[in-house]
DNA sequence: GTGAAAGCGCTAACAA
DNA sequence: TTGTTAGCGCTTTCAC
């Protein structure tokens, strides 16, 4: 045991190490690399030098326990760091780091007790927040931190207490911006193929479309909304379903998520329909794997969710200042054209 | 400033707090906390029910000073945690908190510099191990730690100094694997479409597929190999050659990867050709997003990253406690069946 | 301009 | 069985 502290010990050198190669006292090396206080600049240097020399790296650790602030946080993520976590995660830690705060990963996968012993040994580590992510597929409970204070932001995921702030897409306007595109090439007979209603933003999504459609003037029964499973099995589903009823087929069709776009588009494709001559389509998530496959490649919504990490870092970096911020923010969602829509053309 | 420190050191009861609550020294507290020494159960009891009441939780910063090891690790990551990555670090994470270890999470994004400000960082923050992982696509240079003996692991990527410890997917048994099935299944004619020649994956699973086929006595020229991109596009592409080429047509694809098995399957069935009755396809990668989208859903390999993730953590706690660990060690892949390959049938 | 020393929260060795 | 204290590495106030 203190044959491993005398190993590192040695293997890394301390301030004091730093301070006794200078032939300085310690308070001195300190404001040298620190660059506080008033010193000669000869001495200065000297410190500057055998720390060079050394290799000299100041211990956070000693440094966090000083300063009782630690410039680390936690992220705790229920989705397994999936295909939305990730981007939301990389937005963060890109955001953190230019502040020099280091992020802790945590994966719960949606069991509570997983997610208590994260919190648990967050805490320990005297986190300065924490920032708690997951699949959003329904408001969770508040995070259950028992210290008063610590900073936490839920990104893509909610929770109803009333003082926590919660960073999501905006997936109402997200729906407008896509429906509203359709509009402005000359579509008329626009349905929305989507996933479970279970999921809010599929009602967001449906409202954001649907208000489009209103504005338009677009009647009800030129505006069929179809809801079944996020799946391509299930767009190619329901693109049966439209072009088999009664009522005369869209001219677009604006899909809940890019696999259901998939199916569509493939469903369109076997029927010799073309896209987007024929019909126009308009996925969500661009989930490049597929949007880029999709032939014609899709035009589809794109959640932001990078900049929606490095937001939560913004806002996460403000609380800990002591700023506070609370509410439900809906960030900006963006339309990424691709072939699936064809160039604009004036109304029929 | 003091402001701050006040505050949170009035929030976070300190062992100090407990010890005067439960009306012993501070020296008594400790050990009834960590339960060691000799302590008499009711001193103990009242320790614990003073921690307990003031929600009192050990400052891991002061205990990592005092005991020069912070029970912390690093993951430096290339792959910005896409496709590849994230299940690495899923697992690694798995297996390291069991150990009530924390990761920090780097992502360099392949720039050098900020590769070197990441490990810079974690080296302040006295981590007890580094792994990094990657995209593999090469070989990389080694991680630059200035610290001797810390330990550190490449994970899905690979370097060349001699005394690193690489862990990797065994790729070349996992196409042995693959091309077996086919030959099982009585396929004799089993072309491989893959990706570019540049990738030592590739090279490695044409190596297998090859000395499958060999050990089954299939012909060189039953066996085609056709490398391009590893897309959809190239996947279909190739099949058209593959079809319009003179010799025989194929009875068995095995793809480099699932995009590629995707577009082949596509191709496929836009000519009429049967899968798995005409021809038997496998991929790449099970990426359930694509294998299990294809019609008929894809026989595939799955690199077990999840599990190569454990293991990078069980071997770096290996290191951490001291043991010596170097070299490339390929771990073993799977194969997930699926309805592309078809039931086993009598050899034609 | 520089040095000495207290203290951040904890552990472990030594005293009592 | 319990208390006292030195020290982990660093910063900062206060003397000199």
């Amino acid at each position: 045991m203190s044959d491993t502290r005398r190993r590192s010990a040695s293997a890394v050198p301390t301030i004091r190490d730093v301070a006794q190669l200078a032939g300085v006292s310690i308070g001195t090396a300190s404001k040298a690399l620190n660059g506080t206080g008033q010193l000669r600049p000869e001495t200065r240097a000297r410190v500057m030098a055998s720390a060079q020399q050394l290799s000299f790296r100041p211990n956070d650790l000693a440094h966090s326990l000083h300063r009782g602030q630690s410039f680390t946080v936690g992220v705790i993520s229920n989705d397994s760091f999936g295909r939305f976590g990730m981007p939301i995660v990389e937005g963060l830690e890109e955001c953190l780091s230019d502040s020099r705060i280091s992020v802790f990963m945590c994966n719960a996968t949606d069991d509570p007790q997983r997610e208590a012993r994260h919190v648990e040994s967050l805490l320990g580590k005297r986190v300065d927040g924490i920032v708690v992510t997951g699949r959003r597929a329904d408001r969770r409970e508040p995070l259950r931190v028992a210290v008063a204070g610590l900073p936490v932001i839920y990104a893509f995921s909610q929770t109803d207490a009333p003082d926590a702030l919660c960073l999501l897409p905006d997936d109402e306007g997200a729906a407008f911006l896509a429906a509203d595109h359709l509009i402005r090439l000359g579509r008329r007979r626009i349905a929305h193929v989507t996933g479970p209603e279970r999921f809010e933003a599929v009602r967001l999504r449906r409202a954001g479309y649907q208000e489009a459609l209103a504005q338009a003037g677009v009647a009800d029964d030129a505006a069929p909304v179809l809801t079944g499973e996020w799946s391509e099995a299930w767009g190619r589903d329901a693109l049966q379903r439209l072009f088999d009823a009664d009522r005369a087929a869209p001219d677009a069709i604006f899909c809940g998520n890019d696999q259901i776009a998939r199916g569509v588009i493939d469903g369109l494709r076997e029927r010799g329909v073309t896209v987007p001559d024929d019909v126009s389509v308009v996925g969500f998530d661009n989930w490049r794997i597929i949007a880029e496959a999709t032939r014609p490649p899709l035009t589809t919504i794109d959640m932001n969710l990078k900049e929606l990490g490095r937001e939560a870092g913004r806002r996460l970096i403000e609380l800990i200042a002591g700023k506070r911020h609370t509410g439900v923010h809906r960030l900006p969602c963006s339309l990424v054209v691709r072939a699936s829509c064809g160039a604009p053309q004036p109304p029929t």
